[in-house]
DNA sequence: ACCTGAACACCGTTCAAGT
DNA sequence: ACCTGAACACCGTTCAAGT
């Protein structure tokens, strides 16, 4: 008998940095930001903990990696050829919160990635945008900043919120008691927060998210220079 | 010898939430929030680990209590009385922005907290200057969250860099860092970024950041209903 | 009621030893 | 060159035992 044919352990092909990344987003996306541990990985991968460090620095790098290639996926997918800069921003910002819809964690590693690569990739394609809205030269900065500050803050937020849900209640049900628990607070104090609760409750997260890049891309296209 | 004039380990007042909190910031604001341990807090408290938890029931909501203090007491010294809704909601932002700066680690807890309560403070603040600014009722939750979420979008980005950093190095010599790394990216693939590095490198980030809160408010100021 | 601190079940990371 | 896995130095958290 030449070949087993069921092998326990498939030791398919040798480990890579390739692999290694691609078998931490999965565990990522299963159980977790808390549930990615080298232990569990080097499981995964059928190997030991210690054969991981040969191909990658340490933790924080590969929490680094993980999020880099989700995000560089997502925005090489965004197709914006054709497209008005305005419609081409809410495109790739849109591809980010799909991204994060999709992967939580990304919503919190983002910020925390000390390479900063994947954050600097939508910051360079949002910028062309800006330029080709005729924005000042000296505003472009600011203006690329707050759409980029934004949808880190939305991601941020989401990831939060996944983070606190249990896995099987749904987005409804969740924003439902969300409003429910505003509703309870002190009237005097949190006058606001109770009258906008039934708002939450209707609200679809992908049009509240736009609508946000709707206000900061007004604010823009009110630096515009004239054309010509 | 009635008193000892120098007791190695002062136990002053008997322990509380008050002082584990408060102990805990400190910890956070020395040591980051990598040095904040179960048996460092409680060295600093002189006293057994064990013993925290008699008043708080895990990291997480020690955590949560931290910079719910540091993020209430802020707020509260916001004073905004006598101020248009636009001047109050910068001072309201300047607040965040100003403890955020004060406590690095604020930054990235202001999301992760579970209790969801600083931010929830802060909402409300902002929302009653949305109010005043005569949003329409439909929009005002959309207009609160889009300040809020470009609020934590700073805060998140803020805390990340000071995490990078050494904790010597100074914010132009930081800056100037980036910038250099941005020039030295690929002509092609970032050509915004690179052209943009010098702004970077001349910008002040409370400036900055009012930049973005200004481009925010044109756009909800241009959702205003009439008045009358 | 509150505190103590050893003990438990984990971590990330290192490194001598193997192939 | 690459992998192995025991070992080290930590964690948060628990809990019997003390006061």
């Amino acid at each position: 008998m030449a070949t087993n044919p069921r092998r326990p352990e498939r030791r398919q092909e040798p480990l890579s940095r390739e692999r290694i990344i691609s078998a931490a987003v999965e565990l990522l996306d299963t159980v977790g930001e808390g549930g990615l541990t080298f232990r569990a990985l080097a499981k995964h991968l059928a190997t030991g903990p210690g054969a991981i460090y040969w191909h990658v620095t340490g933790r924080t790098e590969l929490l680094g990696a993980a999020i880099d290639s989700v995000v560089a996926t997502t925005i090489a997918a965004v197709d914006d050829a054709d497209a008005t800069p305005q419609e081409a921003i809410r495109a790739l910002a849109l591809g980010v919160f799909d991204a994060m819809d999709a992967h939580p964690w990304v919503g919190t590693q983002l910020t925390h990635a000390p390479s900063h690569s994947p954050m600097l990739r939508v910051f360079e394609r949002i910028g062309r945008q800006i330029q080709a809205l005729r924005v000042p030269e000296a505003a472009q900065f600011t203006a690329a900043s707050a759409l980029m500050s934004y949808i880190l803050g939305v991601a941020g937020q989401n990831a939060a919120n996944t983070r606190t849900l249990r896995p099987d209640t749904d987005r409804t049900e969740f924003l439902d008691s969300v409003a429910t628990a505003w509703k309870e607070l002190d009237p005097d104090e949190y006058a606001f927060t109770r009258n906008v609760a039934g708002q939450l409750r209707e609200h679809d997260d992908r049009e509240e998210f736009l609508a946000g890049i709707d206000l900061i891309l007004t604010g823009i296209i009110a630096l515009q220079r004239p054309t010509g």
